[in-house]
DNA sequence: TCTACATATGAACAAGTGCTCATATGTTCA
DNA sequence: TGAACATATGAGCACTTGTTCATATGTAGA
């Protein structure tokens, strides 16, 4: 006698529809894909960034203007642009001291448009 | 004498351009705002929440499929969903003991296109 | 070379996040 | 009504994240 569930799975879930999960499976992008996607929008996701990149649309700036725009400390920027350089979002000019940082991505603008027009709806 | 520097602001950063600076500030959009956009970003900055809302791109599909196809436990998409659906990204639809969730926004497609062309480049 | 300055960086820490586990809620069917 | 089941939810915990603080790096001018 077997104990086996047909409809169960390995990870001992029940099923409803075994063939739509089947079929969804098989649509579902690569794991690794949809991780860096997630990492992607994660970038987003917080308002100190967000706020970064919004000025940038404006103007190019160097560090310690962002810094006085948003109120925080040099440091708090300086680690935040790190962040958005090393997802590719932001690119920067040295001229002498100080660094220009501005915006490397054209599909931002839409992505904020986008955005807003959820959170405003 | 004044121990006031034109060139600082209250957070005592110094300024490269002072005019730049306040131009951009008059631009800015409400902290709140930029806040509601970020929160709503942060929602996609998760792989598990990603994986849920691209199956939910091919079909309506209640909380044990979903855990199953993502080989994930009841209760860890049932909180994922609920974080869904507080941001009005899902719907749900009740049909005796089990909910089928559904996409409620149009943009989403449009903002994961995007940040795929990101990702791609 | 020495000083001043703009920026970058590492450690530390508080706050936030996503999962698990146990259990509650609500529905169907016998 | 009671058992079975799909889903929701709260507490707890490991892990992550954003900031601060101290300090390093690199550049310009004296």
């Amino acid at each position: 006698m077997e104990f086996v569930d047909e409809n169960r799975q390995s990870t001992d879930q029940p099923v409803m529809d075994k063939e739509l999960v089947e079929k969804v499976r098989q649509k579902m992008p690569d794991e690794e894909l949809l991780y860096d996607l997630a990492e992607f929008f994660k970038v987003f996701g917080d308002s100190t960034r967000i706020k970064i990149i919004w000025a940038l649309f404006e103007a190019d700036m160097c560090v310690c203007d962002i810094a006085n725009l948003l109120n925080m400390s040099q440091s708090a920027i300086s680690h935040q642009l790190r962040v958005l350089k090393n997802s590719r979002l932001v690119r920067y000019k040295k001229s002498g001291k100080t660094v220009y940082y501005s915006l490397n991505d054209d599909h931002i603008e839409r992505i904020f448009e986008l955005g807003m027009e959820h959170i405003m709806e």
